[in-house]
Parts: structure tokens; sequence; C-alpha cells
DNA sequence: GACCTTTTTGTCAGTTCTACATCAAGATAT
DNA sequence: ATATCTTGATGTAGAACTGACAAAAAGGTC
């Protein structure tokens, strides 16, 4: 087989990240500065440069389109889509991470980024440059599943945070409402899942709430299931 | 950004083919004709063509490596390798794939492979070229987690089979022993997991069992999970 | 027909899940 | 001070499920 048989192509990573602000589940996108799909809302991310790792390529681009750090994110990469006319510009083929951070300041657009928001998922969906809508939805549901099997609806809270902040987090990303007491005996029962601090929260009004942080375990023995 | 800080580099589809053979978990080898690694064993592969899609490409180098029509398995994409070292031939990212198969003919050496054959997963373990070995490990869990949670073991065997050869799956897979009458419970009280043929097949000696063929569900709720 | 081998079905106790109601702790109003 | 309000924390009974156990059923062989 000729050499040239091989496809010649682009890498690039891009990054769907997630967190739970104003009671709703949003992600956060950037609005283009290039071509293509210039003036439209698309995930961050970049192409790899040589001899980059693509994970590197995913934190770096992360920072310079968003001034996020990156380095601090769990990123997990899901499945790649490598169609060959997903990109007007060529083969490229994306390769993207699904992270999960707390509701932090709005980032600063950098180069290849007009702006760089937080952004409700319903509202962008359906918006989106290339086939990133479609990389979100599977971003989405697989953000859900992780809910069911590891700890890391605690990345969607601040370091200290109240049973009920948790429970929230499994509301908005689920959609789906759930028992108070239930889910509190799931959650402290569960060996490392979180701890308590000693300190308390006060509420506006109402009885204060016991603060706790995230616990080492990263999987959940059981799991927390949805309803079918 | 200069066009040529993006590294040029080419895509390799990768396959993970498994099944149950002889009592043990053995996965699809190839053994390499060409440059680099001539002589050892890989997983079977090839670049992605010039406007080819990567399943696409996927389907084909099984068909060309091992003469096995791919286009009847369920192929499903797991975590990609792109390190840049890690191809003496250049930078070149693997996208591996992941199906499972019940215990056909041994397949057909082709072009780019002298040997195609079954292996036990133990016997090749540590032994594969490139990141082989790392990536035959995600797939193994991967298939080990598949089975907790989705109906996927009744691809590991043929048309028509019994509870006890679904069972044998999960104990080779997982490497644990199942009880046969709790096993028995969980799958026919799933439903459409299985369904009953009305045949059975008769042992050397002893009862015959009843044949089932695969169902409808390919998520199984409740799951099946094995010990911790 | 007794015996052997393999498959299939049954039971029981412990655990977990779900649905539901009550109490606790602080702030505010009277 | 007391009542009241709001939110957080805890308890309980029935249903469903899990895991550990033994016995019966269906065929072949001697």
């Amino acid at each position: 087989m000729a050499d040239r048989d091989h496809a010649q192509l682009r890498i690039a990573a891009d990054l769907v990240i997630l967190t739970v602000r104003d009671g709703k589940l949003q992600v956060l996108v950037i609005t283009r500065r290039n071509f293509p799909f210039e003036g439209k809302r698309a995930l961050p991310g970049g192409f790899v440069r040589v001899g980059e790792d693509i994970g590197a390529a995913a934190v770096r681009e992360l920072s310079e389109e968003t001034g996020l750090d990156g380095t601090a994110l769990r990123l997990e990469q899901f499945a790649v889509h490598g169609e060959p006319d997903r990109d007007p510009r060529g083969r490229v083929v994306s390769v993207p991470y699904l992270a999960i951070m707390p509701d932090l300041p709005i980032p600063t657009a950098g180069s290849d980024a007009s702006t760089a928001a937080w952004m409700p998922v319903e509202e962008v969906r359906a918006g989106l440059a290339f086939d990133h809508d479609l990389i979100l939805d599977e971003a989405v549901e697989r953000a859900r599943r992780r809910l069911e099997l590891t700890t890391i609806a605690t990345a969607f809270c601040p370091a200290e945070f109240t049973i009920g902040d948790l429970r929230n987090v499994y509301e908005v990303v689920w959609g789906e409402t759930l028992d108070p007491r239930n889910f509190s005996r799931k959650v402290t029962g569960t060996e490392g899942f979180v701890e308590p601090t000693g300190g308390r929260r006060m509420p506006v009004t109402g009885r204060p709430a016991a603060l706790y942080r995230a616990g080492g375990a990263t999987t959940l023995n059981p799991p927390i299931l949805r309803q079918r």
C-alpha cells in the first residue's frame, strides 16, 4: 500500500466542560472568531501540535480560549468523531474530552474565540458549529452515567458543600427529583464519598446544613441509579 | 498559528476481537509481516485511508488481515492512544474498537499479517507490539463491565445456546464462578435478555439443556454485578 | 430398574430500596 | 418569651432483591 493511501489529517482536541449554575446544567462554549463557522458557538478546542500529546493539547486549548486551568481538571476522553466531511477545512478527527467543574467565574475570551461563556445545555443544543451538538449530547449522557457509578458529582461542587448541594447536582444533571432522605442515606453510607468538615452553612432562613468535602473514593459501590 | 504547527499524522484503527474458546478468554491476534515489530504479535488494524471513515477502516482491516466479516459485528470504539512516540513510523494515533463474537473457525492470514489466530489473553499479555498490551487490557476491562450492564454476553454465544453456556461466558470473562441457580434466575427474569427456542441440546451424558436465543434487549436492568 | 451425570427449580434469611412522617435547629415576628 | 416559619436531618415498615443452601427432573448406561 502506498504511503499516500494513508489519510494525512489533523487531530482536534475538543472539550465539553460542564457545570451546574443557576439550577441548570451549563456548558462552556466559545464564539468562533475564525473560519469556518465564524460567529457561531462551538466547544472550546483546537488542533494538536507536532509532538504534543492529545490530552496536553486539550489543556492548552482550554487555557488559550477560556483562560481556565485544565491541569486541575480530571479530563476524560470519549468517543472520537472522524467522519471525512465533518470539517470544511479538510480531514479533522475530533478527540473530545469531558470535564466537570464547580460554578467558577466566567472565563475570559482568548485568541481563537471572541467570547467564552457558560451557557445552559438546553439553549445551545442544535446551534453549535461542526458536529458539536452531537458531541455535547454524548458528553451529557456520559456525565449522567458517571453520576451513577462514580463520585464525580463532587466535582460539580465547591470545596465545601452540603448534602443538599450534592443532591441538587444529581437532580439538575439527571433532570429528575430525588428523595432527600434516601439520597442522604446513600451518600453518607457510601465509604469515601463525602466526609464531614464539622462546619455548617447558615441559610437565609432555616436550620443550618452540615458541610462536607469530597472523600477519597472514586467509584460508587453500590451505584446510585436513576429511574428507568 | 501557522498551519505547520498542526501535527500531520495518521490514524490507525485497531481491533480487539474477543471470544471464549476452550474455556478461556481469547483474543484475535496477527503476527506482523512488516516493519516495525516484524514477527511480533499485534492486534489487527491499520491506517485509515483518505476519505475513509474510521469505523469503515476497522472493518476493512479486519477483513484484509483475518478474513473475518466485520460488518456483522457490533464495533464499539474506546479510548484512543495518541502519545507522540508510540509508533516508530511517526505520529500515529490509534483508535481501538472492541467487538465480541462466538468461537468461529480460525481466520486466515492476509496481506499485512503472516498469521491470524485466536490466542488466550493470558498468553499474549505483555508480548504485543506497540502499546497493544495496554489497549488489550483496557478492552478486557471494558468487556467485563459490559457484561454487567448490557446483554453483550449473548454475542459470545452461537445463535442457540443454553443458560449454562451463557453462565460460562460470564465465568470465563470475569474469572470467577457464579451460582447456577441465582444466575439462571437473573437471566430468565430479565425481560428481553434471552428467549427460549423450544429446542434442547443433548449432552454426552445427563439431562438435556433447554436452548435459548438472544432477546431484543440491549441493556440490563437491573445489572448483573460481579463480586467486588 | 438402579445408578450416574447434568440441568432445572425452590426456599429462606439477610440486605437493600422505596415511600412516607416526624423531629431538630436556627431566624423572625408577635 | 413564645409562637411560627423554613430548611435540614433522621426513622420505619413493606416490597424487592441478593446470596447461600438442597432436592428433584431428565436423559443415558450398566
